[in-house]
DNA sequence: ACCAACGGTTTACACAGTGAACCACACAAA
DNA sequence: TTTGTGTGGTTCACTGTGTAAACCGTTGGT
């Protein structure tokens, strides 16, 4: 049901860091809908400023409400002025590139990001959106989340990003049982080459996962020494942001 | 056409600095709509992030997926990030508060303020969207807007917010023209009582004005010379902006 | 115990949204 | 020039979706 207003609202997801403009045409191609409907609803959505368009290209973008209600969100629940100096902490104590993400339309969409300082270093530009099979962030989220959650995550396709990837349902219910028994979750290279990711669940208000804290590093520096560095400090954020949001941890 | 999803958007509206969360009958209420109808937008509008809702108390927010929206706008087309920092040397140079605000959903909806470090400041809490007629942003952005959005702009009732409010459309049609001849606009205690408020036009690619830069300060400071110098500052503002946004000034 | 308000659900029916077919235009290749 | 293929945008008959009245189950105040 609304299934017009979904589809409006799913026009939305077609933006990406990659894809910033869209068109008609390939909106409508994208989104799998008629010109005409597609057309319909972008101009919606642009009445509404959630996008607007280049005058001169014709091309459809994000709009400036994007821009309001996400200052609105924050200044009445504020998630991104915590955390940011959190990963910043974070990114600082262990040298490497450290996120944030949060559930959202089927997906962990990423919030927030501190990279490293370092030359070599995990660079979040690009991967806006985490799968949830083959993140650390993402099995962090899964092994905590409410089972009707859990339950569409696992009916999406798991793709192989690299040959590291599970892409069996065994393997990731297997991955999810060991990430609820160890409290965190780390990946090898499994959804890009050469990165290794350790991943804790953020709580929300019903003790079910919102979302996660990652932090992510290129594998050849990931000693044995450092992951335990990462492991204990990923932790400890992910406790310190689920109190300050206001939440308790389960148990 | 496409009511619902319009309905659906304007749900989005309700939400506000002053009420950051809603209930079921509230938002049937305000929207005019029924509840049965408020409650399936609410549920696809949550299905998709853009609100979510508080398990214990049932009321709606705003979701994260608004925050990732942003952050998705802000790191393809940057617009806080550049008006930011031009807004704190704006209230720097001034002492007073400074904020930006750009065209939305047929108002005004500020995006980014920086508060004046004085004790006796004028806050921007709670006015987070600004009525055309009654603000210097508002007055600056209609007398160098489209004239489809001139037209939508006055077809609102215009309302009292102090004894200064001008109310009639020939008042307000005498002040844009006097603001297109001076190229900013001015206003005194007509939105709150003892502020005054000067503000620019920012320009978006067709010429037209797409936001305002203003400042606002405590009336009884501002003398005929701090008038002066926050009327260059703010000029030399919105200028700048409309030009590191990568658009042209008209003329 | 009562009542009123809340959030949420069901239902038949009306009307809003859909999409095939249709322009007008721009650019590229003959 | 003509033709072809790509845009973005518009029209209109049909049909399936969203609407709103009436309904339930809870909660909270009196």
């Amino acid at each position: 049901m609304t299934i017009a207003v979904k589809r409006a609202l799913s026009l939305l997801d077609l933006f990406s860091e990659s894809v910033p403009e869209i068109g008609l045409s390939d909106a409508a191609r994208l989104s799998g809908h008629d010109k005409a409907t597609v057309h319909r609803l972008l101009n919606t959505l642009r009445e509404a400023g959630l996008i607007e368009q280049n005058t001169g290209s014709k091309l459809y973008r994000l709009g400036p409400a994007v821009l309001h209600l996400a200052r609105l969100r924050e200044a009445t629940f504020p998630v991104i002025a915590v955390v940011q100096p959190m990963l910043d902490a974070l990114a600082e104590e262990t040298g490497e590139t450290a996120h944030c993400s949060l559930y959202t339309n089927n997906a962990l969409a990423v919030i927030a990001t501190t990279e490293s300082k370092r030359a070599n270093r995990v660079s979040m530009r690009g991967s806006e959106t985490l799968p949830f099979h083959a993140t650390a962030s993402g099995l962090a989220f899964l092994a905590f989340a409410a089972p009707d959650v859990v339950a569409r995550a696992m009916a999406l396709p798991m793709v192989a990003f690299t040959p590291n990837t599970m892409t069996t349902q065994a393997e990731l219910t297997a991955a999810l049982t060991e990430t609820r028994r160890l409290g965190y979750a780390s990946i090898d290279k499994s959804y890009e080459g050469d990165v290794c990711g350790i991943g804790c669940p953020i709580f929300g208000s019903d003790k079910a996962a919102v979302g996660a804290i990652a932090v992510a590093t290129p594998c050849h520096r990931l000693t044995a020494e450092l992951q335990a560095v990462i492991t204990r400090a990923v932790q400890s954020s992910a406790r310190e942001l689920t109190r300050k949001l206001g939440n308790a941890l389960p148990m």
